[in-house]
DNA sequence: GCCCAGGTGTTTC
DNA sequence: GAAACACATGGG
């Protein structure tokens, strides 16, 4: 891509982002006491209804298991039924259990180690190395629960791109992501704003089959 | 009843 | 590689 299209992708993008937070105002995201709970629900939220994670984080709470060292005295097990509402909840007991090894093994179970490298690439890299986190939930975390800029792609945010002829509905999660990153400066406060108006305009008026373009804060875009 | 939800890993061509 | 499939609850 040249640096023309470059430059009028950040122009765009940024209209995007103005409509949308004209519209809806600061999400305030990601919603979460804590940076374990933010890791906690990016795994419980995969390809889950968020409201079906709040159950399954409020049972994780009333058994103490919203800390690393709580939730590695629950037996995986145990684990599963408190997470039951949220869904997949045996893969995601496993899921929740590999981070906690992880952390365990690589960093004493401290966060603060975890999110200390200075290393961004790195740490990335070695989040998708634990099975069960994917590109969408390593860009969660590495933004919602260490404030660093990693642009955070969904499928709200390919809907609604493919729809605008931006990118092809096929687009790889990385070639998504470029096109935000490479066209806007990488402001953590900015991601986290953007992706976060993304998934509730997605909600609201782009959903697979009952998109309500004309009621849109983008439809002037269309 | 059917559709949908803030994906990821494994298996199989 | 890229399809196809498994994983599962709860609201609309």
């Amino acid at each position: 891509m040249n640096r023309a299209s470059k430059a009028s992708n950040g122009a765009l993008l940024m209209e995007y982002y103005n409509a949308l937070f004209e519209r809806f105002g600061p999400q305030m995201w990601w919603p979460a006491r804590t940076r374990f709970e933010v890791i906690v629900g990016a795994i419980l939220t995969q390809n889950t209804n968020w409201g079906n994670v709040e159950r399954a984080v409020r049972a994780l709470r009333g058994a103490g298991g919203l800390t690393p060292k709580g939730m590695n005295a629950l037996s995986v097990e145990a684990l599963a039924e408190l997470i039951r509402p949220s869904g997949y909840f045996n893969v995601k007991a496993r899921r929740l259990k590999n981070f906690l090894t992880h952390l365990n093994a690589m960093h004493g179970g401290s966060l603060n180690r975890l999110f200390g490298s200075n290393n961004q690439e790195r740490l990335r890299t070695e989040l998708l190395s634990i099975n069960g986190i994917g590109p969408e939930t390593a860009d969660s975390i590495l933004l919602y629960a260490g404030g660093r800029a990693e642009f955070v792609v969904d499928a709200y945010t390919r809907r609604i791109l493919s729809r605008h002829g931006l990118i092809e509905e096929t687009s790889t999660y990385g070639e998504l992501k470029e096109f935000f990153t490479s066209a806007l400066a990488p402001d953590a406060a900015l991601f986290n704003e953007y992706h976060a108006l993304i998934v509730v305009t997605g909600k609201e008026y782009c959903r697979p089959r009952a998109q309500k373009c004309e009621e849109c804060p983008l439809k002037l875009f269309l």
